[in-house]
DNA sequence: TTGCAAGGGATTTTT
DNA sequence: TCCCTTGCAA
């Protein structure tokens, strides 16, 4: 066995790992080897003190996270652990697991076929409700509705107890909704993201012995990213750990950015209070970022006040100090980044190190416009995930109601998916006939359908029961069953292409169905359950980004601050620092909210391994008008003085114009030069694009070049 | 029932 | 400015 933990940890991260008896709380600032500390202590707990596997449980918020420690774990004791019963996986997927063997004993009408249902049909739900009881939702938000029975439901609020505190209108509704939502849930045998973790939390209550069993089995618990948890999460690992009390958990409460979702870094906070006798451990030297970058990081995570107090250092040396540009506009501000990109390749960087990290997606529009004409490779993260395209989800409600016929939720989608000429109308006599008879919907389609008059709807529909039954049949193989949905359901049908591969939207239809197929072939040759419940509960949980890991990309990675979280590049670029960016102007008028936003501008800042650059515009405009900005406050608050691009960008030759040039601008093309002038020390130019009129730019940063007039 | 046009609204999003 | 939802017409 190649594992020294003197060799391999530093002497905190050793301690942390060497701490197996009681709770134990690991503050691991950014880049301080947090998963090395998990991964080891797992390695150290098998290999030193040999508790067997499938006595420990690692709990992690995302799949990637669980895959990554898995794998780590099993490179480092040589096993293949999973097979040895050790519990790693996120909280939602344990607790399905749990749910899977026990949601019976609840008996609250669930079986352990039930369907996990996503954020869309939450929402989906909700508007049927809301429908059902004559509530108009403009007036009744059903986003917002969902929030906040998420959140009641994260508190371990039920729908009865919520209608006790409603006062505004909005709470009353909530309530309302709730309880019809949860009653639709049950009939249907469905769980939302919430319920999977709620309802092993009332499994334990209602049944001590269950609760017994798992709290015996687990004599250690690990959970990562502790800043992260609810109050659900919080109490299910605290229930987990009460026999044993071995709990470790790591997190950093300065990188707590989730509280619009629940999260609530209060409990990380507390730890020490709630699990008496703990041993707190400080991880504070980074292996990732200069020292330049920390100094920066440091002193603008030190103007939060809820937070423990950390100061990070490196071994890497000073390196270059953070760079700060500002541009006029947004535009501006694009092509500063590509031409300093352009420069950071010239001296031999990988693209694929390097990331433009901002605080909305819609800042990424400019950006991909900046890139594509300075013939930049990027590659975007975020927009619609795999798994909630269209297309996608036709196939998946298929599978859904075949396995579970009580899906109202997908048999909405799949009924008319394509075209049966089943309409709004046919659907309200259908549920009203449902409801008669005490059926779910699909189980009431077949009476309906007698009733209809022979041809083609009549048809369609009687072949469309006849297919779900069939998918129902072959239900313990899911690739037989999407097999089945792929030659019968005429969902394919719908993409053919009749314009000779013009049409871009159809073609990357068809192939995002090819590699659905794909990616069930490969559940199929890797899963030992294959069956169709398996394969649907793994997708329901796999909202899988695609590959965002540095390294594997194609290119400059354009991403959010929140979607950054974890990952390291060697440059980046953190864009549109400016007040009501970032921080965002609805977290203006909270102190708690700008807090949060330091953190993010923070976690942002902290993926850069050798050098930050943070941009800002002077002039953005918006849906909200134009509008001229401050620069964002955490740049005073990191102590970080403004360069000029010239520096940076210095292979760029600066033309010098005058009235009259016709110029060149690699966005909007050739125009002539109306007026140059100067502010300050900044020159700024006049010019009339042919294609897009006239544009007043900062010449240092519109990279302006003299052309021959044709 | 379906397709198109106009109007309103627009952070972030691990599962 | 753009995208999604809703409402109306064929």
């Amino acid at each position: 066995m190649l594992l020294d933990f003197e060799q391999d940890l530093n002497p905190e991260q050793l301690r942390a790992v060497e701490t197996t008896t009681g709770p134990c709380l690991v503050l691991a600032g950014a880049g301080s080897g947090k998963t090395r500390v998990i991964t080891y202590k797992l390695a150290y707990l098998i290999a030193k003190r040999g508790i067997a596997p499938s006595h420990i449980m690692a709990v992690t918020f995302t799949n990637k996270a669980a895959g990554e420690m898995r794998s780590r774990v099993d490179a480092l004791v040589g096993t293949d652990l999973a097979r040895k019963g050790l519990w790693i996986g996120t909280f939602h997927s344990l607790c399905g697991r749990i749910l899977r063997e026990q949601i019976e004993k609840l008996e609250l009408g669930y079986t352990n076929r039930f369907i996990i249902i996503d954020e869309d049909d939450r929402i989906r739900l909700v508007r049927q409700i809301l429908k059902e009881l004559n509530m108009d939702p403009k007036t009744y938000e059903p986003q917002k509705i969902v929030y906040r029975m998420s959140d009641a439901k994260s508190n371990l609020v039920g729908p009865e107890e919520l209608s006790d505190f409603g006062y505004s209108y909005i709470e009353k509704a909530t309530a309302a909704v709730y309880k019809l939502y949860q009653k639709r849930l049950q009939q249907g045998n469905l769980l939302d993201f919430d319920d999977l973790i709620a309802l092993v939390i009332q499994l334990f209550k209602a049944q001590p012995d269950i609760e017994e069993h798992y709290s015996s089995k687990f004599e250690h618990i690990l959970v990562d990213e502790y800043q992260d948890v609810n109050k659900m999460q919080y109490e299910l690992i605290k229930r987990l750990s009460k026999v044993h009390g071995n709990v470790t958990v790591v997190g950093d409460d300065d990188q707590s950015i989730y509280a619009f979702r629940g999260a609530n870094s209060k409990l990380i906070l507390g730890f020490e209070k709630d699990y008496p006798g703990a041993t707190v451990i400080k991880l504070e030297q980074n292996y990732r970022s200069t020292q330049s970058i920390l100094d920066a990081a440091n002193s603008l995570v030190a103007r939060n006040r809820t937070r423990f107090s950390k100061r990070l250092w490196t071994d890497n040396g000073t390196g270059a100090p953070v760079h700060l540009f500002e541009a006029l506009t947004p535009e501006d501000e694009a092509s500063l980044v590509s031409s300093a990109i352009e420069a950071l390749i010239r001296g031999g960087a990988d693209v694929r190190d390097i990331a433009v990290i901002y605080r909305m997606n819609s800042q990424s529009r400019v950006l991909e416009e900046a890139l594509i004409s300075a013939a930049i490779p990027y590659q975007i993260v975020g927009g619609l995930k795999f798994y909630e395209r269209q297309e996608v989800r036709d196939v998946l409600a298929y599978l859904r109601l075949g396995f579970n016929p009580g899906d109202n939720l997908a048999f909405e989608r799949a009924v008319n998916h394509p075209s049966r000429g089943f309409g709004d109308k046919s659907l309200a006599e259908v549920k009203d006939l449902a409801a008669a008879r005490g059926l779910s919907w699909f189980l009431a389609l077949p009476e309906w359908t007698a009733t209809l008059k022979p041809g083609k709807t009549k048809d369609k529909l009687d072949a469309f029961v006849d297919l779900i039954a069939r998918i129902g049949a072959v239900s313990d193989s899911a690739i037989d069953a999407v097999n089945l949905v792929f030659t019968s359901s005429g969902l394919l049908e719908q993409y053919k292409d009749e314009s000779d591969g013009a049409d871009f939207e159809l073609q990357s239809k068809r192939e995002n169905l090819e590699e659905l197929m794909r990616t069930v072939d490969e559940f199929n040759g890797m899963s030992e359950d294959r069956s169709l419940g398996a394969y649907l509960s793994q997708v329901a949980l796999m909202q899988d980004q695609d590959s965002m890991k540095p390294g594997t990309g194609r290119g400059v990675l354009l991403i959010t601050a929140h979607s950054a979280k974890g990952l390291e590049f060697s440059y980046v670029f953190v864009v549109g620092a400016e007040e009501g960016v970032f921080p965002h102007r609805r977290a203006l008028d909270s102190s708690a909210d700008i807090e949060e936003e330091r953190r993010l501008f923070y976690v942002a800042c902290t993926r850069a391994r050798k050098e930050l650059f943070i941009t800002y515009c002077t002039q953005r405009s918006s849906y909200y008008g134009s509008g001229f900005q401050e620069p964002s406050r955490f740049i005073k608050e990191m102590e970080l003085t403004r360069e000029r691009s010239a520096d940076v960008v210095s292979s760029h030759e600066r033309a010098e114009l005058i009235d009259g040039d016709t110029v060149m601008h690699n966005i909007f093309g050739t125009g002539k030069v109306l007026e140059v002038f100067y502010e300050g020390n900044d020159q700024y130019v006049v010019v009339d694009f042919k294609k897009v009129g006239i544009k007043k730019l900062a010449a240092q940063y519109a990279q302006l070049k003299k052309v021959q007039p044709l």
